[in-house]
This record gives C-alpha cells, sequence and structure tokens, in this order.
DNA sequence: ACAACTAAAACGAACGATCCTTCTTTTTGA
DNA sequence: TCAAAAAGAAGGATCGTTCGTTTTAGTTGT
C-alpha cells in the first residue's frame, strides 16, 4: 500500500491503539511487550514504528487518550441544567465513562476500567503524564465545586463544608466504584447511586434523636 | 555472617522487603529491575535470592503484606461498637489504612497509596494475587454490610435500599481517596469525612421543599 | 583465652533470554 | 514505474538469574 488514503493511515493509527490498548489493559504497560502488541495488532515492527516512534509514545498516546474521555464523562454529565442531585449526578457520570470503550474487552469483561487504574499507575513514574492528570482532574474539580456550591446555595446541602471537599468526596466515589469495576468485574452505576442516595438518608449524630423520633 | 541468630535472618528479609516496597511505589513492579532493588537495599544478588526465590515471589510478598495491612486497617477500626455514622466510619478506616508505613516515602510524600494503587494492577495479570484480593474484599464487604443493616434497622438510614450496595459506596469513596492521596498528594482523611458528611445532609428530590422550608 | 575450623551468608561476574529498536528488503497501491 | 508502506531478520542493551568464590559468625579443641 504506498499512497495511501488519509482515512486509511488514521485506520491503521487506530487499530494500533487499540490493539496495544487491549495488551496493555490486560498485563499493565511495562509487562506486554512490543512483540506482544505486534502480534495483537498484527503487524510487523516495521509498520507500528511508522506510526510511533517507541513504545514510550504509543504509551503516552493511549493514556492522553483514556484521561481524555474520563474527563469528559465526568465534564458533560455536569454541564446538565440544573445539576441533579448528588446520587443521581455521580451516577450518570460514571455510567457515561463506563460506556467508553464498551468494545474493548479482557475475557468477555469490560477492559476500559483496568485501563484507567493501568494510567493511574503510569502517572505516578512519569512526569509529563502526571501533569496531563493533574491538569484534567483540576479542571473536573471545579466544575463540581461549583455544582456543590449551587447545592449549598440553594439550600440542598448544609452551607458549613468547603465545597471542594465534598466535590474531592464525590470524584473519588466515582474513581473508587471504577476501581471496583477494574478488579471485581462490572457492575451498573445504578448500585453506586443506590449507595449514595441511602448515604443521603442518613442523619448525623446531633439529628439522630429527632429521626428515630419521626421513625416511630 | 554463618549461622546467624533468627533475628538476624528476619531483619534481613525485612530490609529487603522495605527496600523493594519502595522501589516498587516509585517505579510500579515490572519498571524496576531487581538491581534497582540491589541498589536500594544495598545487598548483592546472591544476598537477596536467598530469601526469595525470584522476583515472582518477591513481587507477591509485598502484594500480600499490602494486602492484609488494608484489609486489617478496615476491618479493626469496624469493630468499634457500637458503629460510628458512616462519615466518621469511612474517615477513620481511612486514616488507620494511611498510617500503615507511614515511614515509607517518595520524595518526601507518603508511599504507601502508590503502593496500593501499584498492587491493583498487579492482581489484574495474577489470578493468585486477585484470588487473595477477592478474598479480603469479601469479608470486609460482610462486615460493612453488617454495619448498614445496624444503619437501617435504628432507623438511621433509609431501609429500601440493599445494604450491600452502601458498603460497596463507602468503600469505593475510601478507596477513591486512597487514590486520589497516590495520584495527587497527602491529605487529610478530615476531608473525606466532611465531604460524606454534607453529602448526608442532602434531600433527595421528593423531600426538597421540605427542607427548603425549613432552612428558610 | 585463643587459634583453627566450618558452615552459612554474601558477593559479583557472567550467562542466556528477552527486550526495544533499527535497517535492509520486499510488497503494494496509485 | 515509483514512492510509500509493511515486513522481518538482526543488533545492542538490559533483564533476571545462576554459580563459583570470598567473607564472616559461631563452634570446637587445646
Amino acid at each position: 500500500m504506498a499512497r495511501v488514503s488519509q482515512e486509511h493511515l488514521d485506520a491503521r493509527r487506530r487499530q494500533i491503539l487499540d490493539g496495544a490498548a487491549l495488551c496493555f489493559a490486560r498485563n499493565g504497560f511495562h509487562a506486554t511487550s512490543m512483540q506482544d502488541v505486534l502480534k495483537e495488532v498484527d503487524l510487523s515492527a516495521g509498520a507500528v514504528y511508522r506510526y510511533f516512534s517507541g513504545k514510550e509514545e504509543l504509551i503516552a498516546a493511549i493514556v492522553a487518550e483514556v484521561l481524555g474521555q474520563v474527563h469528559d464523562g465526568f465534564e458533560e454529565e455536569a454541564r446538565n441544567s440544573p445539576p441533579p442531585p448528588p446520587d443521581i449526578l455521580v451516577a450518570s457520570v460514571l455510567g457515561r465513562v463506563l460506556a467508553t470503550k464498551e468494545s474493548l474487552t479482557v475475557d468477555g469483561r469490560p477492559a476500559f476500567p483496568r485501563l484507567v487504574v493501568q494510567v493511574w499507575t503510569e502517572t505516578l513514574r512519569n512526569d509529563e503524564l502526571a501533569g496531563l492528570l493533574r491538569e484534567g482532574y483540576g479542571a473536573v474539580q471545579a466544575t463540581w465545586t461549583r455544582i456543590v456550591e449551587a447545592y449549598q446555595e440553594t439550600g440542598m446541602m448544609r452551607p458549613d463544608v468547603s465545597p471542594d471537599r465534598v466535590a474531592r468526596t464525590m470524584m473519588a466515589a466515582a474513581m473508587g466504584f471504577l476501581a471496583q469495576q477494574a478488579l471485581f468485574g462490572p457492575a451498573s452505576a445504578e448500585v453506586l447511586g443506590d449507595g449514595l442516595r441511602a448515604l443521603m438518608s442518613v442523619q448525623d449524630h446531633s439529628s439522630v434523636n429527632l429521626l428515630e423520633t419521626r421513625s416511630n
């Protein structure tokens, strides 16, 4: 194939990215060899090295893509106006994130959550990728903090807790549930939504007596 | 040193485990070479291979230890009777987990959260370690589910949500916050506690009007 | 008390395997 | 027919591990 159309070049690049992502989701970035990737994408070394200068660049491309997809999932769902209550918001964000790359599977289970955890570990040893992660995380946290402020301004949530702490907590719930999917297999985002809804019904210590009175 | 005391043997083994854990927290299991470990613990290859049959066994030993420490942190804190409300419980569990191996640091920051995330990725490619993880997680979830049932039976929490979903959600919050510590640096467990307390004050959609009336 | 002895602990050079990458050659599509 | 794309053998580096040697702590004999 000489002088190939741009669509073909793009398709090849995507083919490489998808195959490599599958390998990396299976075994992690550094336990998968280039030959593993070459076998998965069914191409020669010369072909792959025409699209990526090396393994490091391939990893960086996949990390950047995954971070972008997670970022989009978190941000887009938060643009809804007015913002839904936290349980609905977190569950729908998680559902959207889990919907990305659903076709990519590792022995029948979605590979994306696994890939996200692998990306986390890679940002721990690559400062450039760590910068990307912080950038995206900061933007999302800013968005969510504004939503929490709206909760508090409308009297929906107690106003005596710093909004960014609440935002961090909601993101932690989503991140932790994502990790659970990677480690223990798929589960509906509804599980997390139900759990948060139940937590929202708990009164803190100073109000417990009041609630107990009502429920009797 | 021939015929060395058992304490010396144990100390050597621990020295190797600690040095290796530091390396693995820095760079992950498969991006750190044995020579990196040898340099860190300041021993020769022959010495290390006297205590561990190979890299794999060294990794397995560290993974098992980390999983055990996390497990203990989750379980011991939950034995308190009566169980504190969710925000207090989750925060104190996280505080306890973060207190493990506090002396082990990567450029001044605690290495343990990083190590936990690395352990997660290793369980994705080692079925034996995955079994260990599932075992520990299952036990913790059972304990927490019982606590949630207590919440519901005392009228502290709405009873129409499956208790194990709530348990999963609380554990997700803790896991996600742990991941945040690995990725973005240390933070007090109080942050998560405050966030959960704020979430606990949110009324769901059908009750919003009621709360707004009260707050005016 | 001290020197010789011994078995274990530690050393570290070196081996084979595997890794990532390069480069020449072959194939292919325009 | 030609330039681009893909192939795949091979190079150089690094990996995990082994194994013959050296060092050392504890024991024995006098």
